[in-house]
DNA sequence: AAAAATATTTAGACAAGTCTAAATTTATTA
DNA sequence: TAATAAATTTAGACTTGTCTAAATATTTTT
């Protein structure tokens, strides 16, 4: 099979996919915290291993293969996710340096079974969709809280930033997943936003709402 | 923390020293399917580290550090053994491999909280005792079958190899944890032993019965 | 107790993955 | 479009853990 390093270099370019047609070698290094000719070093080798489209100084993308070993590797994380926290009770903010971890196990029939233990749940603690065992799942058309109007209302389905201190917040301010708002008063000043829920209300900075995904 | 190649040589040399005081650099090579002078670079990274007593050409053994870590690695492995059968319904012959890599997870809390979510386990799929969160377990006092006398009677408690080979023909055999034997006959050519179980006879080979261990 | 056999360690090399510093390519800008 | 800046790659080195082959220590045998 692939190293680690592998591994969270595949996974590394699919979410950095998300965002652009093509990922570059600067990108990865900062997503990796690494060096951008460290990076190079492995792209050459996934390259070679066809699981990685690379060009020199024309970014990379994921091959059919390299994407199905990313998705994998995605679903597995986010099933540990959804253990961790239903099954043990960890709180949504502890999981992922653990599920990181989890999320190499190898074996494709222990991650089927735990599925099945759970009862194939759709989405992990974060609302992030979870793949089934195709590799398929739904994408959602989620909208940023910033980017809706004075009076619009939806439901909470997931975040933008996955940080351990952001996720503490919404959970003391009660702005977790499934929760319906309705944006009371948008502040000129800042762009801060005044959220209706259903027994208060409560003001959200910019950089909040930009990170609260809502589905209408 | 350690490395997984550290916290591998570490639980052989727990393994290994439960039968000879000291453990040697080839024993340790053939348990870890590597080379001797392998072992001896390692055996002294570990000593660097004061987690062995090792003195050239003189063996090894575990100081109360390595032994700490040793044991914790052992309880995730058997803990995890234990999740993977009485949860996800593998096979006592299923789960080794698996569990090989999921001892490496590195949180104890995790690993505390699964012990609780099962309800605190004091046997492995296999009969092994799981170290609680302290590291303290019970070693109980089983005898090889091979050592009992015809008309004696146990009641099978654990096995000594953990091959899947091994553990398949018990379980065709009938022969699992739990199971009440008495020794019918011993043949004398081979010391092959007759069993009556519960409703039946088998015969088992003197190799099986070296392997098989029991509570009188 | 010396010779032979066995066990262990040392020396030097290699692969994976990373790094720094230098070279090269691409992009920007004036 | 030539000069400068930024991004990327190459070259060479380092660490971890492994290996082979040679050297050394211990044990066994005679």
């Amino acid at each position: 099979m692939n190293t680690l390093a592998e591994e969270n270099y595949l996974k590394s370019i699919y979410h950095l996919s998300l965002n652009s047609a093509s990922v570059s070698t600067n990108q990865m290094a900062a997503f990796l915290s690494t060096k951008a000719s460290s990076v190079t070093d492995m792209l050459k080798k996934l390259a070679e291993k066809e699981l990685i489209n690379y060009t020199p100084y024309q970014g990379v993308t994921l091959t059919p293969a390299g994407e199905k070993i990313a998705v994998n590797i995605i679903r597995k994380h986010r099933l540990w996710e959804y253990f961790l926290v239903e099954k043990l009770n960890f709180k949504w903010d502890e999981v992922h340096e653990m599920a990181e971890e989890m999320e190499h196990i190898s074996s494709n029939e222990l991650i089927d079974r735990l599925d099945k233990f759970m009862g194939y749940p759709k989405y992990d603690p974060h609302g992030d969709p979870i793949p089934d065992c195709n590799g398929l799942f739904k994408v959602h058309d989620l909208k940023m809280v910033s980017s809706i109007l004075t009076g619009d209302c939806g439901i909470i389905f997931g975040v933008r930033d996955h940080s351990s201190a952001f996720l503490k917040y919404l959970e003391k301010q009660e702005l977790t997943i499934g929760k319906k708002i309705k944006v009371a008063e948008i502040i000129e000043f800042d762009q801060s936003m005044v959220l209706q829920l259903d027994d208060k209300k409560i003001q959200i900075s910019r950089e909040v709402a930009n990170n609260l995904l809502i589905a209408l």
